[in-house]
DNA sequence: GGCCGCGAATGGTACTACCATTCGCCGCGC
DNA sequence: GCGCGGCGAATGGTAGTACCATTCGCGGCC
């Protein structure tokens, strides 16, 4: 059967086709919003409900997003991965992944985009990594927490590299791990990490592609020592339950919860 | 303000929120079959509508799946990331991306993807690799396409890296690069890939990280080169849209099209 | 000139009804 | 007794209507 069906299983399916093309094409750009509901409806000639439903869909996977009110509807959202990135972080905590998965992805990842970094950053781009180092530095010196810092630098280089498809695969590695991150916060890993980032800062500045893989190589396989090591002794002093009983699930969905609201902000 | 809204702006959000936590507490299982439309409305005190709302988000998450009739129902789906790979191609293309971009992240996240797998991958998975492997030759003899074989012997690669997170990102670069690799399939990069691929079978046998890494990476490299100059000569051959121009997006919906048809197969 | 309130537009929800699909069961025929 | 076909029940999909809550703009009032 080479055929297609002549239809989708749902009408709701083909007006989700429908949008998802127009917003492909660029006839819906970001910011453009779309008819209302009861307009969709007319025009696909179908209830209103099929159209929530499709928009549903839409909304779902982060093509949309939906308000209420007089100069309310549905708006084209600017493309960015949170939804995605949530549905990963779903998936994830459902197949009760380590968190070193996305720490060892993360280290292979990074690693390359550092090199890439080295080679092919503009002025601007190191300027900007600098700017981030900078701030690090301050944050330690004042003995805040300096997840968020870190995390800025490591997407800093990850946009300096020059591919926006390993730049947004650092930022969903990102935010996989922030949330925990924030927890195992303390000054002295601090310290190192920011020493780690002024090193292969220079690397950058040097052009040298080679040694700023290797550093932050080093850095982040330390960091996902430091990791293991958190995990373990968070594990322990838990109530006993271990990585083989079913899942510490709980603690698992709020952070997920905590997830969905951050980035529904 | 320190204190979250008492609920959801949406009675379907906070529904979502249920059924996702029960599946995730583990009161949900895989398979099982969620009570129908009109006793979840009574249960949750609200209309038809409103679960049908949240289950259409649940279904675009891949938390469940939808079917019609006497049994049917909503059932938790088996945890796959088929759903967040499609939604991550999807954004992907809307950043208009260029080829380039999948192939170089391809190289980095596969070169360790290949060493991992030689240094932990068990036998049975080394045996689905060379599964592939065999299938791949017996293509190539035939003079069939080779990209559909190729990309299986990736996928299995990273399969056996034991990082499901890798594993996914692998595939969501694959379905990108898909469609494209359709077109250029010629006999000589056949064979050069399959030779390749035979080599980096026989390191991942040897359980040598090394080599595996390496081979990989100048498997890899090649097809970027080949890549590129394939994209050069289709550039000079084609109406003279060039990268500066809007977009060849006609062309990148009906992929993005098919890509949906097979993964919802 | 500024503030308040009213009304219109829009999404959110409810209720009802009917259709299409699917499957199990029962009865008919072999 | 066995198998096959058809009927009916359960379920999701869609339609239509109505009403509520939210939001914003506009006009009138202070």
């Amino acid at each position: 059967m080479v055929f297609t069906p002549v239809r989708q299983a749902r009408a709701s399916g083909e007006i989700v086709l429908q949008i998802e093309r127009a917003i492909f094409d660029g006839e819906l750009r970001p910011g453009d919003r779309l008819e209302s509901e009861r307009e969709l409806a007319e025009q696909f000639s179908v209830s209103r409900i099929t159209v929530r439903d499709a928009l549903r869909v839409l909304e779902a996977r982060g093509l949309i997003n939906v308000k209420v009110g007089a100069t309310g509807g549905a708006f084209v959202s600017e493309t960015n991965l949170d939804q995605v990135v949530g549905s990963i972080s779903t998936m994830i905590a459902l197949r009760k992944m380590t968190l070193s998965e996305p720490a060892e992805a993360r280290t292979v990842v990074e690693t390359a985009t550092a090199e890439l970094a080295a080679e092919r950053a503009d002025d601007a781009a190191i300027q900007r990594v600098g700017e981030t180092v900078e701030r690090g530095r301050s944050v330690v010196r004042e003995q805040l927490p300096h997840t968020e810092a870190s995390m800025d630098f490591h997407v800093a280089i990850a946009e300096a590299a020059r591919n926006e498809l390993l730049c947004a695969t650092v930022r969903a590695y990102r935010d996989l791990l922030m949330q925990t991150l924030d927890d195992m916060r303390d000054v002295r890993s601090a310290r190192a990490t920011q020493k780690a980032h002024e090193e292969i800062l220079e690397a950058l500045r040097a052009r040298d592609g080679e040694a700023a893989g290797k550093l932050m190589l080093e850095h982040l396989r330390d960091f996902e020592k430091r990791l293991r090591r958190y995990l373990q002794t968070k594990d322990a002093t838990s109530d006993g339950r271990s990585q083989r009983k079913p899942a510490p699930r709980t603690a698992r969905i709020e952070r997920i919860e905590r997830l969905r609201r951050a980035s529904s902000r």
